[in-house]
DNA sequence: GTACTTATGCTCATATCTAGCATAAGCCGG
DNA sequence: CCGGCTTATGCTAGATATGAGCATAAGTAC
């Protein structure tokens, strides 16, 4: 229980914690970081090293003193860890339940950064295949292999249950799953997440309850602590901010076609898109413009290349959700 | 920097309420949250009696150990000092920036809250008349009367700036307040107060400043704390909502006209809304159906009563955002 | 030059949104 | 009982956005 254990704060808590509990408690508040970029490989999330029963985990630390906002803090981290500066950063989420009774609670404020270029420029980070941790989101090829089997074993779960309990449950799938009549809903990530989680599916499971997993189809690679669940929490905000925002040109670089858009749109979502659609959105929304040249990289015809304009767009970073 | 570990959080509890960290930092974590409900006067927020400059506060209080979760604690205080307990709760955003060098670090944690009637049925809670605290974001009876006023003031803080400022600062509030051709985005209520508290508008800019608060314009009633700037995010928060998710009913009484609906949803976004198309939406999203009896208290034809369909959401509470 | 590849532009059908108008069905004062 | 008032309810035309297919352009590889 001693150093090499990351984030056992909640273990290493003393008596005096729950002795003066009454009086509002002692927290730690951790900072979390879902770094997301794009390279040839497709899309990639950045991991930092742990110790936690070898599963890597998100780059995080403990809100710091000098850290002037919590952003701030992120940013820090992140740096300090991976050497990785970040660019665009919002908060997505914080978690606080009380994991055991008994152990001192934790406080964790996730973060969602894009960043330009992944493996590409840095390859001293860790950047690792997002969905190698969400095998079961990427429909880019059609429904992924696993699909089936997936459903087959949440069924099962669903069938264990009481009939109320296993109304529920199913309904739950097919709105998750888009089962019967409804259709696939790419921004139910975290929905997805926790239903294979509550139904023992995820590794996550079988380490927090101490019991095996009975998955048989392939449900993706685990991460330390809560770390999938921020990570399923990102890929949902993402994948529905990107029809509303212009967040797609964070991961940009200066000059790009619109099909360099559109495949990191479609990585993004997990889904494919219609060409000549996405490219007459992107052309009506002004946001981008020709610089004039043109990118012979195509193996066909050549593509103009664009540029982002982001004087359009004046959000402030941060909190406008 | 003796810790190199990434991630060790592990520091020792030393106070008894709160954290330090090796760098010398302790933090406190609170809880605060934003309650909306709707009477014949129209929308209200819940507020609780504060000390600060005799500032109203919004419920609040720290985190405790025996909150299982962060939800239970909200929902906890603000029972304990207004006696409302809470329907739907929902994660709103964490403020955490370092208010004052010296002082101790305070992260906020704020949810928004939505419960069926207020003055109505429960007078003794400290029920406050939403728009007092932003007059201009009420448009239902066209533009209010203080926007004039409020555009020049802004006006006359873009021209204080320098040349490079200055545009930036012009481009915002036309962003904001929609001045040249767009319009009016009832949704940055956030973006909106941000604004009117750089240019020192708002009461609490002069609080925080020591300085007067040179405003012609209404600004509004202002709060203790960041509470009003809580607010604003609940506020545009739920007015971006209630167009995709059926947020709507948690105000609502068990039958409802259709047109009760609209004045709430009317309430709450700020604007005017079309009769026969909020209708057609209403009724082609299968979320109400008709109990059969009619309500004779609309002063003309009689109305169909509804009631909601909860059996067709099946959202999970929480971080579904 | 021919085959192949990708980019780009156009059109049609279908949903969804906006806005205005017509009718229904209660109340009220005579 | 009647006309005038109020609000509810229903319909329809036009604008705008979305989804899907096809035709053409302009490079590369052989």
């Amino acid at each position: 229980m001693g150093e090499r254990n990351p984030m056992s704060m909640a273990e290493r808590a003393d008596g005096a914690v729950e002795l003066h509990a009454h009086q509002g408690q002692t927290v730690g508040v951790g900072l979390n970081a879902v770094v997301v970029a794009f390279d040839d490989a497709g899309p990639r999330v950045l991991l930092a090293n742990s110790g936690e029963e070898g599963m890597p985990a998100l780059p995080s630390g403990p809100l710091e003193a000098e850290h002037r906002t919590l952003e701030a803090g992120v940013r820090s981290w992140v740096e300090r860890q991976t050497g990785q500066p970040l660019g665009f950063v919002e908060q997505l989420y914080t978690f606080g339940d009380k994991s055991r009774p008994g152990t001192r609670r934790f406080v964790s404020i996730a973060y969602l950064a894009l960043v330009r270029g992944a493996a590409d420029e840095r390859p001293a980070a860790g950047w690792a295949d997002l969905y190698a941790h969400f095998p079961y989101e990427d429909w880019r090829d059609g429904a992924p292999g696993s699909i089936a089997l997936l459903r087959e074993d949440l069924q099962d779960w669903a069938e264990d249950a009481g009939s109320g309990t296993k109304r529920g449950r199913l309904a739950r799938i097919a709105s998750a799953f888009g089962e019967d009549g409804q259709r696939w809903n790419e921004e139910r990530v975290l929905e997805r997440y926790e239903l294979l989680y509550e139904a023992g599916l995820v590794a996550e499971a079988g380490r927090d309850r101490g019991c095996a997993v009975r998955a048989r189809a392939d449900t993706g690679v685990p991460l330390a602590l809560d770390h999938r669940r921020m990570l399923a929490t990102a890929i949902g905000r993402l994948r529905a901010k990107i029809k509303y925002r212009p967040v797609l040109f964070e991961l940009m670089p200066d000059e790009f076609t619109l099909f360099d858009l559109q495949r990191i749109a479609e990585a993004l979502s997990g889904v494919r898109l219609h060409k000549p659609n996405f490219r007459r959105l992107m052309e009506s929304q002004g946001l981008i413009e020709e610089t004039g040249r043109l990118s012979t990289q195509t193996g066909g015809r050549p593509a103009k290349l664009f540029r982002y304009r982001p004087e359009i767009t004046m959000e402030r970073p941060g909190e406008t959700a």
